[in-house]
This record gives C-alpha cells, sequence and structure tokens, in this order.
DNA sequence: AAAATTTGATAACAAATGTTATTGTCTGCC
DNA sequence: GGCAGACAATAACATTTGTTATCAAATTTT
C-alpha cells in the first residue's frame, strides 16, 4: 500500500516505520458509514480497495457531491482542518479496504513535512491541483449541459459510471434520476 | 495602499520597501483587456479601486466566470502559475485603479516568504480557503435552483448586484438573462 | 443635444428538465 | 428457491428554463 508513497518522500527508515504505525487498516462492507452529517471530522481515509462517496441530505434528497477510488485520500476536508461539524456523510459503495490516520497523528507528519523544502512545494502543489479541479467542476456548470457534463463524466472519470449506481451519479450532475435515464438513452440511440 | 498588508507580515522595512518596488499603478477605463484568451497570465493584479471580470467565449457567448473588487488580486490563475495559455480573458468592468506586480518578482517573495513559518502557513491557509470557496460554489450548482443561487449571491456578494451589469451575473449563475430578469420580478412579487 | 450603444424588461413560443407513478430486473439474504 | 429491497427504464403530465424578437430606459460617444 505505502511503497508508491515511500519511493517519492525522501526520509529516513527510521521516520517512515514511525509514520506508518499511526495507520489503521480496516475491512468494511458496502454502505458503511465513516462520518455522519454533524459530527466533526477526525480520520484521514486512504483506500486501498472500493470506492466512496461524500453526500449530505437536502430537504429530503441524499446529494453525492464527490466521489473516491484506490489510492485516493478522503475526509470532509473543511470539518477535518477546522475542527468544525462536518455537513457531509462519507459512506462505501463498495466493499471497501480502506487506511485511516487520526488528525493528530498526521498533524504531527505535516509539521515535519514542512521543514521539508521538496515535500512542502508538493503539498502547495497539490492544494493548487486540487483547487483548479473545483474551478473546472464549477465552470462545467456554466458551460455545458446535464448531456455534456455525463459525456464528459464518461470520458474523465469512467471508473464513476462503471462503479456507481446511477442515482448518485444523477444527484452529482445536478439532475434527476428520470433525467439522467433519459440522456443515457439518447446517447445509445445517437450512436447506433 | 499597502498599509493593510504592511501591518500583517513581519518584515523588515528594507524587505518591504524593496517588495513595494515590484509593484506597478496603472489607472484603466471600463471594459479594458487585462489578459486575453491564449496569452499566458504573467501579471498579477490587486485591486485599488474598481472591479473586474474573468470571462471566456463559449461558441459565440460571453460566460463570465469570477468577479474581483477591491484589495482582491487577480490572475488567471493556473495560467499563471504553470506558464500555460490561459483560457480566460480578464477585463475591467469599471475604470479602476490597479497595482500589478510581474510573476517574477512575485515569485522571489514567495521564495522568501515560504521560509517564514507564519507567512508559510497563512499562504498555505489561503489555498485552502480558496479550495473550500470553489466547492461551494460547486455544490450550490447541485443543491440550488438558480433563484436560490441568486437570493444567496444578493445575500452573501451584494457588491456584485450593486456593480456589475446583469447580463454578466446570468452567466455566472448558469442561466439567461431571460430568465434572470424573470427570477427578479418574481422576486419583487413575492415581498410587495 | 442627437445618435449610437448598452442595458434591462417582457411576451410568445420551444425545448429541457422535474414529478409522480408504474413496471421490470437484479441482488443479497434467509 | 423465494422474498424484500435496491436499482433502472419509461410514460404522462407539470414546471422551469431557453430562444427570439421587440420595446424602453439609461449611458456613452460624438
Amino acid at each position: 500500500m505505502f511503497s508508491q508513497f515511500r519511493n517519492r518522500f525522501p526520509l529516513t527508515d527510521e521516520k517512515w516505520n514511525e509514520y506508518i504505525g499511526y495507520f489503521n487498516r480496516i475491512e468494511v462492507p458496502a454502505k458503511t458509514t465513516l462520518l455522519e452529517e454533524g459530527e466533526v471530522s477526525k480520520k484521514l481515509y486512504i483506500i486501498e480497495k472500493g470506492c466512496i462517496r461524500v453526500w449530505f441530505n437536502n430537504n429530503g434528497k441524499d446529494l453525492t457531491t464527490q466521489f473516491f477510488f484506490e489510492n485516493e485520500s478522503v475526509a470532509s476536508i473543511e470539518s477535518f482542518m477546522k475542527k468544525l461539524p462536518s455537513p457531509t456523510n462519507i459512506e462505501t459503495i463498495e466493499p471497501s479496504v480502506l487506511w485511516w490516520i487520526h488528525k493528530n497523528d498526521l498533524d504531527k507528519i505535516l509539521e515535519e513535512i514542512k521543514e521539508i523544502p521538496e515535500l512542502r512545494d508538493s503539498l502547495i502543489n497539490k492544494l493548487f491541483e486540487r483547487t483548479f479541479d473545483y474551478m473546472k467542476y464549477f465552470v462545467s456548470f456554466i458551460k455545458d449541459s446535464p448531456a455534456e457534463r455525463y459525456s464528459n463524466l464518461i470520458k474523465e472519470r469512467p471508473q464513476i459510471i462503471l462503479r456507481v449506481p446511477q442515482h448518485y451519479i444523477a444527484s452529482y450532475l445536478g439532475i434527476t434520476t428520470v433525467h439522467l435515464s433519459r440522456l443515457k438513452s439518447k446517447l445509445v440511440n445517437k450512436n447506433s
């Protein structure tokens, strides 16, 4: 699990062993709630196998805002950073194998990482990339129709289409399940 | 202009004078293009007075993605960071007084700032805050109707409503000018 | 001050999207 | 194997949103 990180980061063996000791491996079934709306997010999860969604209840409707797959890390990020109640739930979609680390331990690691110029810069770069990604999502809502957003998903995030139930995808696109179903049947007719 | 920054940052007088020397003051009329689609963004602008929008041409339609006002800094951020051609234009809305700094000079400042723990952390925090903001915009498109997004703008960014022509606001909300006009008249009737 | 341009409102009609209900398939579970 | 729940497709109808066109008011330019 950690070998891919290992190679990227110039740390001593002792450091690595210390850090790895902070992580805990768990196996959970599908539809397991990892964080509930209102709680403070204190664990960061890394996905070894499986997939996860972030969602919230909006006037009785289940709205999904993010999907995560293998090797991605998940937390309710603003809650996690600022110790605020999370507005969202975190839940597995598939049976999953996860590694979690407590915020306190991660903070220790981050404090040390920030002193190493390459790691610090790579952290800052990741933050920028994340911001760019969200900007693109945002612009896509201004620019593209639901049909175009769905086509983009197929191209850019096929894992979502293949592994996630359709009603979660619909809310992620900002449309109803009925509408998504219609879009799909139009696409099929167009391609035949 | 810079006194508000001055107080927040523990730098020597010499450093401050060096940094301030990098900035250039300009006054420009409304509808001045500061950056054109396809160019690489090399200047960061800080607004002393006036307002600015970021927009792009989407199949002949003028779509605005961001607004900026006094004391905010503006660049086509991904282009600026990575020296890529900008997908967007930057343009003044009102006659404006701006300060700009060249990317090369800003990079020099940032290199030094990153060595000072408080400044570095405040930089990282700002990056997080920016990401949170974009996440919220993104979620708002999933969660809220155009009417609700417009109401939110009135509450949270009244400057936009007061100072920006309506057709720019419409595209920012992802709707047509006709539709925005209808939403407004419904709001008026509801409140009377 | 007149002319041109920009901005905004509105109407009539078209297209997209939502709502509710029905039906069928699939999956996990006992 | 059968049952319950989750998931997806579709139809009929309602509502929202877009398109195009026209007019009026405000603003800028000459």
